[in-house]
DNA sequence: TCAATAGTTCAATTATATCGAACTTATGAA
DNA sequence: TTCATAAGTTCGATATAATTGAACTATTGA
């Protein structure tokens, strides 16, 4: 069911979580995510409704590759789930404190 | 003295710190600037001597643009300081963070 | 006066973001 | 079954940003 490559948490990289985080558009996704708690499809999280599907799924993207997401297709939708536990263990309060000082 | 233009710390953003401290180049000159505490040359900071002189000097504005350092000119060097007070008031802890998390 | 040094600016190449259009896959109705 | 629809991805083109070497500016010091 998997069916997007993820990296493991060993290899999230700061620089990697900072520059996804470093974009409104996918902070604000980040953010909603975090917010639903459970997983939601890309249309559900769509930071701004005029955008592009490419450019969203681009941003998916690179969330994905930065190791923010993970992400799962179920029959037509694609499921995304906020990585906590691995961004914490990883990079302890960094997720919390951006969020927290995010407009 | 001055020789360029700083935002005012209410004017750094988020995504503009962030992106800027995203750059592993980056990051490096900012612990550089950190840990001498004072001002500092651009050279002296250089996170490695074979870059070339122009992206060096482009990651300096991108910092100073950003908000990030404030850059006067005395005689023939650059003194370059890290704005920790702007940015600690700006975004509480943030740095802090990122440097301790920063491999 | 003039060579040397510290940075910036410029021009060219390369990489990345954005968009619309075309494509793929799965659903659900006729 | 068939076929229209919906959700995302991929593609091609354009625009913006990063990297580099070369040329330029400004200051120092011999």
């Amino acid at each position: 069911m998997v069916q997007f490559v993820h990296p493991a948490k060993e290899d999230l990289t700061l620089a990697g979580v900072l520059a996804a985080l470093a974009d409104p558009m996918r902070l604000d996704i980040v953010r909603r995510l975090k917010d639903k708690g459970a997983c939601a499809s890309c249309t559900d999280t769509a930071p701004c409704p005029k955008m592009a599907k490419s450019t969203l799924s681009n941003h998916f993207r690179i969330l994905r590759e930065a190791g923010l997401i993970r992400t799962t297709k179920k029959g037509v939708e694609h499921q995304n789930t906020l990585r906590e536990e691995d961004i914490n263990a990883r990079f302890p309060g960094l997720l919390k404190l951006i969020l927290k000082l995010a407009p």
